[in-house]
DNA sequence: ATAAATCATGCAAGCGGTTGCACGATATCA
DNA sequence: TGATATCGTGCAACCGCTTGCATGATTTAT
């Protein structure tokens, strides 16, 4: 069938000890022999079996992407991928393969058999998997969190981008492009980077505070605005929490004949390429979900590599000043 | 360090053998000593070495997802990471994993690899991949190709949306609204899906024919769309490639004042989730991109059980109906 | 009741690599 | 020049699980 390291071995007349020790370059080799077993290898059109070799060393040579159902299913999965993609290029230079596996039904099995079952050397996780359960079949396992976890602990590994600091500098923006009646949108709460958004939000304004909750859908955010956007003294300002709930407050100010940025202004975050193309282009807070996954992957490498003591990534977020703010 | 099969099995009092078959569930065990060794596995937390179980079993329990480079970055990936979370879905069912894989700076050696050090069962394709070459070296090897390769090949194993049909019925769909002068834009036209959309708005038309190449960019739908547009008899509805040329179309309509649907009427390909909040609302031939990883995945599973003959999945399209076509 | 078939389980040889130890051949040093 | 360190390579055990063959026990057939 394959062709296995034997067959090198015996073609180029050494042992298979020998044949290997070239290929993990990890000993002094003759450069004569060395010639002789790269010739064997081209000839036989030689592949080691990663196998066989995962095996032996111990290693999978694989990292492991675990995803929320929530978000694979969400909009936000241009999110992912292109956090994903980012993850994968530094694998791949490392000489690592990625999988990915959704957690949704079963969390607490697909992390425990990805790791017991020596599938993987280590783990990219959602914030939402870390909780005090999970934290201990983790043990001291190499695994890096995607964003921050709500229940902070020290020795918790991850990588995020600053989203309360985002949201202030939107705010701020804002309002020195005059908005002084600065509202926030979208998304639940209660948790996560939404959390830590309104925070921010909460900490830079200075005029009336309003944040309106939606259940995460375009369709809520426009009903939201719609109604915010009728009262008396209606915002003249918003950040959103995503390019949905932007999307359903642009509709509103359509519907309601408003016009952006005169009557009302509108920052919103997300990298969203089509951000750009909107009528009128959105003022952004830039997330580098790219940088962010590359960050990820690097973190996890260096604690496989070492188990070495535990860090936290904060990337700061800009600003991307598009025409949805521009008056004056 | 971990705990093995023979630790199970000394502890259940029986052969390491036994607990192979019971936990794989291959032959006759008395209910007794599979009430013992499932005993022993619980107290033990045993999880059997995924990579030990590959080598001998000659399977690696995983299949791999080819991506190109210019699919990865560009903004077609909600259609890429649709289809990733369908596949992962169906290989969870079938207890496979996943591993992703860039093919982009050396796609021969990434699927080769990917074959010849077993590190997996299968691989689903981009159409890209599939050249001559590309088929030699795959032989026998279980594939699906996710999309309609270029050069055609009875035994070539494919799913597909029907993209000529589908630029059809976006084609009758104006002709019914009223509209004469279709024109099609968007997208490099001798490759691929777009060939194929092409074709079928040329079989549809009746009018005059108009086709208009961009190079993948919205920007460069704009310039082309207010080109067009500023001509004397300018389409009246135009069927668009993708998103990235409805943006770029819908934006130089509003540059020069033209109101979609009444003046102009717009169809574009993907369902790209906030083609529904547009203003107007889009028209859409929808794609089923979960469908379409889901049945893929299926060929592939169904390829490596058996490897039957090859199969080609044609997935029909339909028409997603808003109001940038609506008029009268 | 005896021969034949079936069943439950053990034994041991792989699967294809890696790696610690050993050993003869060179190279280094006093 | 003899003693010692270094180098290049082979031997064989091992990584943890699967599986064909063998064997004794049990059931079925005659």
């Amino acid at each position: 069938m394959g062709v296995t390291i034997h067959d090198v071995a015996e073609r180029a007349g050494v042992n298979s000890s020998t044949v290997s020790r070239v290929i993990n370059g990890k000993a002094s080799i003759t450069p004569d022999t060395k010639e002789r077993v790269y010739a064997a290898m081209r000839e036989l059109d030689y592949h080691p079996n990663s196998l066989a070799r995962s095996l032996a060393s111990g290693l999978s040579g694989v990292i492991g992407v675990v995803v929320d159902a929530r978000d694979a299913e969400a909009f936000s999965n241009v999110f992912f991928s292109r956090s994903l993609f980012a993850i994968e290029k530094v694998a791949q230079s490392e000489g690592y393969q990625v999988i990915i596996a959704n957690g949704a039904q079963s969390r607490g099995m697909t992390v425990e058999n990805l790791m017991k079952e020596h599938k993987v050397d280590g783990l990219i996780l959602p914030p939402t998997t870390v909780k005090p359960s999970m934290m201990e079949t983790i043990g001291d396992f190499p695994y890096v969190v995607l964003g921050t976890p709500d229940t902070l602990r020290g020795d918790t590994c991850w990588v995020d981008n600053n989203n309360e600091q985002g949201a202030e500098i939107a705010v701020k923006h804002l309002q020195q492009k005059g908005y002084t009646r600065i509202a926030y949108i979208g998304g639940y709460q209660k948790r996560g980077f939404t959390k830590r958004r309104v925070r921010g939000y909460l900490n830079a304004v200075n005029g009336p505070e309003t944040v309106l909750a939606t259940d995460g859908t375009t369709d809520d955010a426009l009903r939201a605005a719609l109604e915010v956007l009728r009262e008396q003294d209606r915002p003249d300002a918003f950040v959103c929490n995503d390019n949905l709930a932007a999307f359903g407050l642009l509709k509103a100010c359509r519907e309601l004949n408003i016009s952006v940025p005169g009557q009302v202004g509108i920052v919103t975050f997300d990298n969203y390429p089509l951000a750009e193309y909107m009528d009128p282009p959105l003022t952004i807070v830039d997330i580098d979900t790219a940088m962010l996954g590359e960050q990820a992957a690097r973190l996890l490498f260096q604690r496989i590599e070492n188990r070495s003591g535990s860090q936290q990534i904060m990337l700061s977020t800009s600003l991307i000043i598009r025409a949805s703010t521009d008056r004056n």
